[in-house]
DNA sequence: CGCTGTTTTGAAGGATTTCAATCGATGTGG
DNA sequence: CCACATCGATTGAAATCCTTCAAAACAGCG
């Protein structure tokens, strides 16, 4: 719900904080990062709803101030592909910068969230005043295309085993909370969606975290998942099993 | 052999016709493309020669102008994964354009190949006085990008059947000679190279044309690859059904 | 407490890989 | 011009991974 303490809005500096942080606003300086951010608006979505659809036109960019996004694309048969997992600082909808683009993803809320949004015009105008933002926007979309890249390999190369391991392991180091017990996610992905980021079925998913959980690699509930073993996911991901010789 | 009539260079008016059909260089008038042109080498390759290596700093920028050239990449394990095919006209290299960039993928010449290329530095001055030159850069980043996207959902979720007949088609539609009889592809890529773009195995890719040759599909040789039933391959692609029929 | 949606698990089947052997085309040197 | 070496392609058989289907267990929630 809305009233929960996670949803409040955070008090300005800690905002400009974090859209330094972000590759879309880096390197301005402060007075530049307020004349953006006044030009924005704050838009909350609650968990599991849609931001934007794949092919509408693309008109907002944003960034994520709390929550968790995913970006996906169905398949004609219905069949979901989470092709991106959203982490507060980063950014979506890049495309809007450029002129006549259709959303290629769909947006949705895997949390309630906190976004800042900026129209495409609006941000169009805003890269007039401050060029940085256009060499930024470059680099933010480079660096989504190695990504993108890597993970294509990964998916042609590795067991699923592997690739849920890899899953969990960048979700930890995104959104996780480390304490001397190890990593801790919360609320944890689901089986389903484990599977849509893997390329493979929740009942795969399922079938790999009992094991890991019998191995005392990590334990799960409803309501949280705790990574142990940090090290021996590592390993597993490195040992390329049978199919990467 | 660069003796081969089809390595010749070829008269400008073809060159400047290819530049204007690609991406990196539309929307510019003659004399631009003229001017582009004069600033440019033009290289030649053997088949199997490296034009880039993943993690080298990227500094050149390049169109094919003949032949097939590939970008791949290469597990810790040495398995190859094909992630980009390209027929004349399609430009490689462009994270060149963005400082201090290293190539994310490594390029190979899958046949004697002639590319027309300019040094980082010189197409960054060319933008500056071509400002089109930029949102073409742009564009093919943001085309490539969502090409990719679409490439990561298909080997997510469909059959090695259905993505080595989306691949036989899509080389056919990039470089396939046509007439009454079908698709002509030649040289034709290996069992292997088709394996390493479609994520599966030479063997899976030589049982599936076997069977589709058997069917009347396709016919192969070692120096060529013809596609009969275009229809076919692209109810296969689009049905998702198992083997068989 | 019963409802609902998620997770687990077994069993069967299917798709793909792996290994090993063979075939076939092509090119080479005797 | 033929014997031979080479390299890619084919094919069978076994193994493996993963999916599919079905059923049961489980947790959370009103």
């Amino acid at each position: 719900m809305f009233s929960q303490a996670t949803l409040q809005i955070p008090p300005k500096p800690e905002l400009f904080a974090l859209m330094k942080t972000s590759t879309l606003f880096k390197s301005l300086d402060d007075s530049a990062i307020k004349a953006i951010y006044e030009a924005g608006v704050l838009e909350k979505f609650r968990k599991d709803s849609f931001i934007f659809h794949q092919d509408e036109p693309a008109k907002t960019i944003s960034i994520l101030v709390h929550g968790v996004v995913h970006l996906s694309q169905l398949t004609v048969k219905g069949q979901q592909v989470i092709m991106h997992y959203l982490a507060p600082g980063d950014e979506m909808g890049i495309l809007a910068l450029f002129p006549d683009q259709v959303y290629p993803v769909t947006a949705v809320s895997a949390a309630d969230c906190l976004l800042l949004s900026w129209p495409d015009k609006i941000l169009a105008a805003l890269i007039k005043q401050f060029p940085q933002l256009a060499l930024n926007a470059l680099q933010m979309m480079t660096n989504r295309f190695v990504v993108l890249q890597n993970q294509y390999r990964q998916l042609a190369t590795e067991r699923a085993e592997q690739r849920i391991a890899r899953t969990l392991l960048q979700i930890a180091q995104k959104s996780g909370k480390n304490d001397s017990q190890g990593s801790w996610l919360s609320p944890p992905p689901s089986r389903q969606q484990v599977a849509e980021m893997t390329g493979t079925t929740l009942y795969t998913v399922s079938r790999i975290c009992s094991k890991w959980e019998k191995e005392g690699i990590i334990v799960t509930s409803r309501k949280w998942l705790q990574i142990k073993k940090y090290d021996t996911l590592q390993v597993i991901i490195e040992d390329g099993s049978p199919l990467s010789q």
